[in-house]
DNA sequence: TTATCGACGCACCAATCGACGCAACTCGTA
DNA sequence: TACGAGTTGCGTCGATTGGTGCGTCGATAA
């Protein structure tokens, strides 16, 4: 039977902190009860629990309290983990021709696919501009470019060919990506950081992410590929982002140390970001959260940003 | 709307500067919070900040600080956002300090250096964008923006760090190059082919002369980095371009037998460029030219695409 | 009677303070 | 070309400030 109001002593023990503690975050915070009347007992509601939950949460992963209460204060709702469905079925690719298999990626895939095959220039930046332009990021990267990208680089891996091909899409996407980023105006100040991990030399991803992100209008600063954790930490210590994507493409470059050092710098981000398919989720450090695609990534760094803009300023 | 009163480092970080700085810049030139006792902690409030804000666009334009503090200090309270003025005038810049020695670059390359120290972004495009608006693709590459880069690597080289630093600038280098390639509309078909040497994975100069090219409106495929003999080969034969361009950047990735395994494909290209200071002149097959700076890179290529132009049409 | 309330204070620690000095850059001068 | 002078960003050091969790105390709600 589910608890309808909780009293202080009883939230306290649960959260496991003192009952004095409560009333201070209640007071120097505003974190509290919805409704209370001075002078009478507090009663904790569900909703209540829920952002002392978050609070709680936060500041075992190191965030200040202050920031941790006013991130727990306005969460809207939880957040979408792992949004359901996302069925990304991959068809077994049984074209064995010339072309690239890009399974049922639409015809705009396979057109594209064939350019990148005559290494036709023209065509793949007029393919892209288009799709872009009509359905916007997200959607040409995960609907159009990567699947392309990563059938050519599967028929790459089969034949050892094609590297040229990979190569001029890879660079006709990234200055579409570029030029993207380029266009769009962004609103305030920069707060998030796109890196990729120590010795990670693919950065097509990133560019994605970064380009999405100027769409919607959010600051970023990109270091690129092959970060050593050094310069990454660097980094962050100087700007003090609210939020660090750290993208790992292969295993090899995955290393949780990285993460964790990331969350052991002094004004630690809010939010650290493991994109990519190197993480392996039952190897990350807690408080590391692992988008399961694109979108998923610019909906939290976007709520990240939308949270921190009425804040002070960290 | 946004923050009431900011502590030293959250100032600092936003700035982009140390926290120390902060504290000197107030002694030395009076530019602090305006109430202030001696002893506590110093809070900058939203019009502190315009102040310092003025301050740093300033210095990131290659103003000397002193001069940028004096025009900051007796900067009006109505906090008027920027678009005002942007005087470009520019006095006798004398500076020293932490910065990249860009020597007698110019107080663009001086403010670029800073504003990359300081990791911000957002200036570093502004200048960038306003250089290579006003004096093109080869002055900007040649006149601001190698200055600076060979400035960060000299000092990164021998301190063993700046990794950040030089990481960003190029990313924000490389996106304006790609969006500049973007915007300029080519006439007639890709006739140049612009790749990295095997194993180079330096490709920032290959992608100020694509932009180059652009800008003047020569067609090119662009590689990248990285790119194996044979799929260069397969490219060359495939494409049968006019000019070849084959950028190294330092020795160990200056192979001759690659430039010489292009003289041989089928139907070899009219131009083999052997670009970027990996090459050795002495070492080079016959054939083989070696363009000694981004000027001269693309006089001969726009000499290719015009001889191409008036003989046959192929 | 018991748990909680509001107010106050204390101990701990990170952030910051002021002062000083260093290193590196530019420029004028020899 | 070399060198001293002036500038300037920032690291370091010991002391202090401020943020934070929580214990204590008389009064009060349950």
């Amino acid at each position: 039977m589910a608890d309808e109001a909780l009293s202080a002593g009883a939230v306290a023990r649960r959260l496991g902190v003192a009952v004095t503690t409560l009333r201070t975050w209640h007071q120097r915070y505003g974190l509290g009860p919805s409704e209370h009347v001075p002078g009478h007992h507090r009663r904790y509601t569900p909703a209540d629990m829920a952002r002392l939950e978050i609070m709680r949460r936060l500041t075992a992963d190191g965030v200040s309290p202050a920031d941790a209460a006013r991130w727990a204060r306005q969460a809207p709702d939880p957040v979408p983990v792992d949004s359901v469905t996302r069925s990304r079925t991959r068809p077994p690719g049984r074209d064995g021709g010339g072309t690239i298999p890009v399974g049922r990626a639409g015809p705009a895939a396979r057109g594209l696919a064939r350019a990148a095959m005559r290494l036709d220039a023209e065509a793949i930046n007029e393919t892209i501009a288009h799709t872009l332009a009509v359905s916007g990021v997200i959607a040409t990267w995960e609907g159009l470019l990567r699947p392309v990208l990563v059938g050519i680089g599967e028929r790459h891996a089969a034949t050892a060919g094609l590297i040229e091909v990979e190569h001029l899409l890879s660079r006709c996407v990234s200055e579409t990506f570029a030029a993207t980023s380029r266009a769009a105006a962004t609103t305030g100040p920069a707060r998030i950081l796109l890196s990729c991990a120590d010795e990670e030399q693919h950065s097509l991803p990133l560019e994605a992410l970064a380009a999405a992100l100027a769409e919607v209008g959010v600051g970023y600063r990109m270091l690129g590929a092959r970060v050593p954790v050094p310069a990454l930490i660097e980094a962050v210590t100087r700007t003090g982002p609210a939020a660090v994507v750290l993208w790992s493409h292969t295993r090899a470059t995955a290393d949780p140390a990285q993460l964790g050092a990331l969350l052991t710098v002094p004004r630690r981000p809010l939010l650290v970001l493991a994109a990519g398919p190197g993480w392996q989720a039952d190897t990350l450090p807690a408080g590391v959260v692992r988008p399961v695609d694109l979108a998923e990534a610019v909906a939290l760094a976007v709520a990240v940003r939308d949270s921190l803009d009425q804040s002070r300023g960290d």
